[in-house]
DNA sequence: ATGGCTTTAAAATAAAGA
C-alpha cells in the first residue's frame, strides 16, 4: 500500500495537476495540505469521480487539509488539535483508512522569527506531540503525514546559509521535531535516504527549481507497526517540473502487508 | 532584498507562504 502526502498550494488552481497525479500514481491514501478553500467550495465531485473517497477540513483563502482513500471513505477520527480552543486554523485531520491511522498535517510556517507566528508554530508542535502520544498508545499502524515546515538537518537543504534565519530550521523547530523522533516515530524519507540531499519543496522564486535549490519539509512519520512494513519512501520530484505545479512535490511511502 | 513568485480574495491591492 502506498501512502502519499502532497502540499498542493490551492486545490482550485491545482485540480488538473492533482487529478493527473492520482491517475498516474494511484496512491491508496493521499494526504493533502494547503487546499486553500472553504468546506463548501471543496471539489468533492471531481475527486470522487477519480475513484477516491475524501474528507476535508477547509478554510477560506489559506490552510486546509484533506485525506483521500482509493475506493473507500476515510473514517474521520479528529479534526484540529486540542489545547488551544481559540485556534481556528484548519491544519489537522485524522482518520482510519484501510486499517491504518492517518493524519494530514499542515504545520505552521512560523516566519518571521522571532515573533508571534514562530511562538504559534512551537505551541502547535507541542500540541501535535501530545496527540501523537495518544495515537502511539493505541498501538495501531499509524502515519503522521504532511508539510511539517521543518528542515530536520543541515543536509536537508540546498543552503544552510540561505535558510539560517528561517523559522524552518531554527534550533527550537528542529528540537520539537526531534522530540517526535525520540518518542519513537520513524521519519520514512530520512530512514531510506540517510545521507540527505532529498528535497520536497522548491520556491517559485529565485529560479529555485532549475537550480535544484530545494529543501525537505514534507515528512511521513511512522509508528512501529507501520515502520516494520516500510518497503520504500520517495519523492515524486518530476511533478514539481510540470506546468502550473505546486511548489511542493508529492512524497510517499510503500508499506507491505497492509 | 524590507520576498525577486504564486494563490487567494476580491476588485486594487494585500495577506500568506517558506
Amino acid at each position: 500500500m502506498r501512502i502519499a502526502t502532497f502540499n498542493i498550494n490551492g486545490i482550485k488552481a491545482r485540480l488538473p495537476r492533482l487529478l493527473e497525479w492520482l491517475d498516474e500514481t494511484r496512491p491508496d491514501i493521499a494526504c493533502l495540505q494547503e487546499i486553500k478553500t472553504s468546506d463548501e467550495t471543496f471539489p468533492v465531485k471531481d475527486i470522487e469521480d477519480a475513484g477516491y473517497g475524501v474528507i476535508w477540513h477547509g478554510q477560506k483563502g489559506f490552510n486546509g487539509v484533506a485525506i483521500l482513500a482509493r475506493g473507500e471513505s476515510p473514517v474521520e477520527i479528529r479534526r484540529g488539535l486540542e489545547g488551544e480552543p481559540e485556534d481556528e486554523h484548519s491544519r489537522y485531520l485524522e482518520a482510519d483508512v484501510k486499517g491504518v491511522r492517518v493524519a494530514s498535517i499542515y504545520l505552521p510556517n512560523g516566519n518571521p522569527q522571532p515573533g508571534p507566528k514562530f511562538d504559534y508554530k512551537l505551541r502547535w508542535m507541542k500540541r501535535l506531540r501530545d496527540r501523537a502520544a495518544e495515537i502511539w498508545a493505541e498501538e495501531v499502524p499509524a502515519i503522521l503525514a504532511g508539510d511539517y515546515n521543518v528542515i530536520p538537518r543541515d543536509i536537508d537543504t540546498f543552503s544552510v546559509k540561505a535558510m539560517q534565519d528561517d523559522a524552518l530550521m531554527q534550533p527550537e523547530s528542529r528540537e520539537a521535531y526531534r522530540r517526535l523522533l525520540n518518542d519513537g516515530w520513524t521519519d520514512a524519507i530520512l530512514s531510506r535516504h540517510p545521507n540527505g540531499g532529498v528535497w520536497t519543496f522548491w520556491d517559485y522564486q529565485a529560479n529555485s527549481w532549475p537550480r535544484d535549490a530545494g529543501f525537505r519539509i514534507d515528512h511521513l512519520l511512522l509508528s512501529p507497526a507501520a515502520a516494520d512494513r516500510l518497503i520504500d519512501a520517495q519523492v515524486d520530484k518530476a511533478f514539481r517540473g510540470r506546468e502550473k505545479a505546486s511548489d511542493h512535490a508529492p512524497t510517499w511511502v510503500e508499506l507491505r502487508g497492509i
